[in-house]
DNA sequence: TTAACTGATTGCAAATTGCAAGCAGTTGCT
DNA sequence: AGCAACTGCTTGCAATTTGCAATCAGTTAA
């Protein structure tokens, strides 16, 4: 194990392993999409990742210890990957992150609200989540689904519907 | 204006602006090391920078409004760089990324002393020093220096040559 | 006058990216 | 049995980006 790194600095080594164009949306797509499949990957992302791209930067995640893959038992063929408890702790990184870039760059209404109520939810849902990822990614029984609370995933998934709804009426009603 | 971006995806928007292996590392030069001018900047970083890529990176900085480029008055050819409000706000972003890079990634000790740091502070630290970055950047005087707080990034720094001086001891007493 | 310093630029090789096509194996449908 | 759709992933190739070294013209202090 060699130590080619640039620095010992925490965001010098940050920027290593997540400082490129497709990590994190690759990560952002599993953590807020749920997908765990490589076609899902690829058809899924707003920003159309190319398929070698893709398989690049999930070999170099795997090796970071970002993901783990493992063996679909549906499909022989298949591969499931997993977000590792580093990548899923990477969950208030990602609110700061969506937080700032709503505020400062120029984002479309639907695609930020699951930002913005990430951000409002503050730490309590951040942990809810966290522990539903590592229910869904690491089999932690603590995040198993309750009847006493909504799936934070949901949550956000049902807010960006409930804006993209809310668009379409107004283009009905104010057609260009 | 035209919109060549991915998506409008806030997490997108922010790795179109950030995610390369040198512009987060400018600014944390800027916000932690307190360097401004172009040498400080190719000279004083622990990862050397080269010079064209940092002046494409600060042409780019300066053009996502980012930075702020302005001439020194004490030489008519030097170009002092600021940070804008836009920049001095990813200050919770650093320190979300600096917690986690400690916490998973292999930092060295005296480098992740300020990460530390400013996550045990928390908010109340955070925005401190986003006052007086306000004031040095910005002019504004709310950040001004006061006799009854020291400056948040003398307290890092403080903090970074306490522990450089103790692992020094150590190496006296424990030669090789 | 001269040496050091200022923010850059240039030339060039190497690495990375992005696009399109293709691959071998698996599965489900008929 | 046969075939289309789907699985993760590879290959070829052109375009872009990166990183290194050298260099530049203007400025300043000695």
């Amino acid at each position: 194990m060699d130590q080619p790194h640039r620095s010992g600095c925490p965001i010098n080594l940050t920027v290593e392993v997540l400082g490129d164009k497709w990590s994190l949306i690759i990560l952002r797509d599993m953590m807020f999409g749920g997908t765990r499949h490589f076609r899902e990957l690829l058809g899924n992302s707003q920003e159309g990742i190319a398929s070698n791209i893709l398989a690049d930067r999930l070999k170099k995640l795997v090796a970071q210890g970002m993901l783990t893959k493992a063996d679909d038992p549906s499909h022989k063929q298949k591969a499931i990957y997993s977000l590792t408890e580093a990548a899923i702790e990477l969950l208030p990184v990602f609110a700061q992150i969506g937080a700032w870039g709503s505020k400062w760059l120029p984002v479309s209404e639907e695609l930020s609200i699951r930002a913005t109520l990430l951000d409002e939810g503050g730490w309590p849902m951040w942990q809810q989540f966290m522990e539903e990822l590592r229910w869904e990614h690491l089999g932690d029984p603590v995040g198993a689904p309750r009847e006493d609370r909504v799936p934070v995933r949901e949550q956000l998934q049902v807010a960006y519907l409930e804006v993209m709804r809310r668009k379409g009426r107004q283009l009905d009603e104010q057609p260009a």
